[in-house]
DNA sequence: GGCTTATGTGAGTATATAATCACATAGTCA
DNA sequence: TGACTATGTGATTATATACTCACATAAGCC
């Protein structure tokens, strides 16, 4: 049986998760791999409204992935915790191992 | 600007990462970490209905995530991609950013 | 001060997700 | 065959999420 403690862990990985399962989000955080950006840059990146990827942002900076200063008029965005990109291997492996079944699939057809 | 390919991708990334979002689906891959379950005993380990464990098991063999075999009465689901276990790891190092930033927050006062 | 630009937020709507209950199906065993 | 067990699924409801538009705020510049 699940304990309260490990309950409560899979809760915190379980909005970390959310936080990136997003598409936009995902295209956000390969952005600022590269550096810092501010949510105009980022806007015009991702092809969406300002007040859209500004909800985004600030949901992402919830969830600690995100930290940011202002700087002018602007707003500057940076990877919190750069580990967090390791996902996306980790992610690539999982898609690589559902191209590798569908090929099977249709080398069966 | 976000190419075509780099969408899908990113789509793509979005729906491994969604299938993971939630706080029960992680118990179950962390419970299948040890080796293949049950329904029935996965349903006992995080304490919720059968009907509910089910939908999230399908979830995730949509994704990709697990695999199952019948075996007599029972359906027993195991870990496809165990390399997605990793992601955990990732996880666990924001959260230990978060309380490192609590800690100093608390210092504060 | 007035104008402009960058950002964030409230309100509304549309869609997706999670959980529950009841029931259907499939396999086991006496 | 009939009772029993494990699993999955349809229907419903409650809640969460994503997006858009309009507007508010804050900072810079003339």
């Amino acid at each position: 049986m699940l304990s309260k403690e490990k309950q409560l862990l899979f809760e915190k990985q379980g909005e970390i998760a959310k936080a990136i399962a997003h598409p936009l989000r995902i295209a956000i955080l390969n952005f600022l791999k590269d550096g810092p950006q501010c949510v105009c840059d980022i806007a015009e990146y991702i092809g969406s409204e300002r007040s859209n990827v500004s909800r985004h942002l600030s949901l992402m900076t919830k969830a600690a992935l995100l930290e940011h200063r202002k700087e002018g008029l602007k707003v500057i965005y940076k990877l919190k915790t750069p580990c967090i990109l390791d996902f996306f291997s980790c992610v690539t492996a999982c898609l690589k191992q559902q191209a590798k079944d569908s090929e099977k699939l249709l080398k069966a057809l």
